[in-house]
DNA sequence: GCCAACGTTGGC
DNA sequence: GCCAACGTTGGC
């Protein structure tokens, strides 16, 4: 059973390009614990990930990517030259853990935020609630297939 | 650059 | 365990 998820990435610090051009990335980073667990609990190889770039003008879903790697710690939280180091992290604890996702495949169109907002079908779409912040998300199956097929895809 | 929403920290 | 203070996210 394959489940859909969102990653939020800001555009400036690690762009779909950079992703295609890498061919797969670790997902490192994260440090809200609900991503985590995601990350750590529910993301299966195979699973299908809409890459969305944040904190752009016009924010928006830029293509399809694929799990490739299920959790595992994130090993900059024990580093302490890392932006994303944290002092509590060790080998017994990890405390973060990331997943690694390789492109599928870019959307035809970029799915923009406010084209996503205005679609009465995604209705109820847990990046449109109020307020959410949550960098790794689920996606109901049917607004992952909605998006896709405002992506040309 | 602003600020609303939300999460985390730490004193008590 | 409460909650005020603070930090971050991310759209606008």
């Amino acid at each position: 059973m394959v489940a859909y998820w969102l990653m939020k990435s800001e555009p400036h610090v690690y762009p779909w390009e950079q992703l295609v051009e890498d061919g797969s990335t670790h997902w490192d980073g994260v440090r809200n614990y609900q991503a985590r667990n995601t990350m750590r609990d529910d993301m299966k190889i195979g699973d299908l990930v809409l890459f969305y770039h944040s904190n752009t003008k016009p924010p928006h879903v830029a293509g399809i990517a694929k799990v490739c790697r299920e959790g595992y710690p994130d090993h900059t939280a024990q580093d302490p030259n890392s932006n994303y180091f944290d002092p509590k992290a060790n080998p017994e604890n990890p405390r973060w853990m990331m997943v690694d996702i390789e492109p599928v495949q870019p959307m035809e169109e970029i799915v923009t935020l406010p084209d996503m907002k205005a679609n009465p079908v995604l209705e109820g779409m847990p990046l449109l609630a109020k307020g959410s912040r949550l960098s790794v998300q689920s996606v109901p199956t049917e607004y992952f297939e909605e998006v896709c097929r405002m992506g040309g895809l």
